[in-house]
DNA sequence: GACAATCTGACACCAGGCTGACTCGAAATC
DNA sequence: GATTTCGAGTCAGCCTGGTGTCAGATTGTC
């Protein structure tokens, strides 16, 4: 999943990044509420992180903007503030959750899950391809009724594929999920990837569409 | 699909043109503002490619001119310049998406099929000839309910065929939409694809009206 | 029947995709 | 602090499948 943060202070910025980072997201770290604007007209994120005072303007602002555009991709909302006031202003302008400063950052990435899996609206948390199961929720994959154990990126790209069951997914897509803006790739990481979780879960898990990408199931 | 390429390094548009054309879709690449202008007002081009500084003017002002008169074909920006604030600039011009050079020629093709995706606003995507459904959207085409797998190029005629579904197309036609106005053909590939997608969507998929072309259905 | 247009099976080429093996660095363990 | 373990990313060589070409077969038209 690919996250963007929003929030000017360096301090708290990189912390935020490093260890959502750490958690197997690619987290885009802007300062300003007009690239902030730009990044999400062009890039798909799972979750945004938006400080409520920037330089320049209202981070309500953008948020009631996004919603207004109809854009509902969920947006938690970090602030200094600890004002009652605050927290349902931002609630009612569409915000999904809220945490006030200081707070702790194993907190944050709960927060960043669980409002992710809400989002994800999937009313069928478990996805089903072949004698695989895929659970979104509790990252849990069965092969077989046994547990599969997959590393951080393994699961990203199986999160990302399960989430679309039909759609075809190009491996530039993929490769946004695992990379931040700077990081960029020069390899062929993303077919590693698959190979290696054929080898885990079967080659027919994942179907390649020459050209285009991948997709589940056959 | 047929793209409009504007961008006068030579080395890039070459490479670009070939890349983009191996996913099945003609682009006609041309040098100056003046040339782009003169094909934006003759052909009709799913996608267009600007490139942000040219010999004879500044790409943003022919995007602007574009919306101004109420054009709304999808743009795509390449620039070399990696400052947010282009960014920013290009987007508010008009601009659908933003690529900044180098970029991956493939992460290129998929952000010209999600561009033309969105734009593409066809009220009605799906098409059914006989037992064969076609989604024009989804780039999808099923026979009797079962998923049919279709190369680029395959896909490129049915697509054609599919938006016109009355009309009877051209051999001509269809070579232009395979391939770029410099890159003549010296076979009869179109007949070849054309059996080919019989073989796999039925000898009745698609009719032949000698001397003329062909179209869709019995 | 003669001629042209179209069809289709076969083939060679090559870009794209696959995968085993390697290095590197961070974290865990002793 | 030293050693081991493990995930991530890189690379090279192999394999596969899409593409364009051709030749011979078939179909349609006069």
């Amino acid at each position: 999943m690919r996250v963007l943060l929003i929030e000017d202070e360096p301090y708290l910025g990189q912390a935020v990044q490093e260890h959502v980072a750490r958690g197997g997201h690619a987290v885009d770290w802007v300062q300003r509420l007009d690239e902030a604007d730009a990044a999400l007209r062009t890039v798909d994120y799972g979750v945004i992180l938006l400080d409520l005072h920037l330089p320049d303007g209202r981070g309500l602002d953008l948020l009631r903007t996004l919603r207004r555009r109809g854009d509902k991709r969920p947006v938690i909302i970090l602030t200094a503030r600890d004002q009652i006031r605050d927290r349902i202003e931002g609630l009612n302008a569409g915000a999904d959750d809220y945490l006030v400063k200081p707070f702790d950052l194993d907190e944050l990435v709960a927060r960043i899950l669980a409002v992710a899996r809400r989002y994800g609206g999937n009313p069928n948390p478990v996805v089903r391809v072949g004698e695989v199961e895929i659970d979104l929720a509790d990252r849990h994959v069965r092969r077989d009724g046994r547990d599969v154990e997959l590393t951080g990126r393994e699961w990203a790209i199986v999160d990302q594929l399960a989430r679309h069951p039909k759609a075809t997914i190009s491996k530039e897509q993929l490769e946004e999920t695992l990379y931040a803006f700077g990081a960029e790739i020069e390899s062929n990481a993303v077919e590693v990837y698959i190979s290696r979780l054929r080898k885990k879960l079967g080659r027919d898990f994942i179907r390649t569409i020459r050209g285009l990408g991948y997709r589940l199931g056959g």
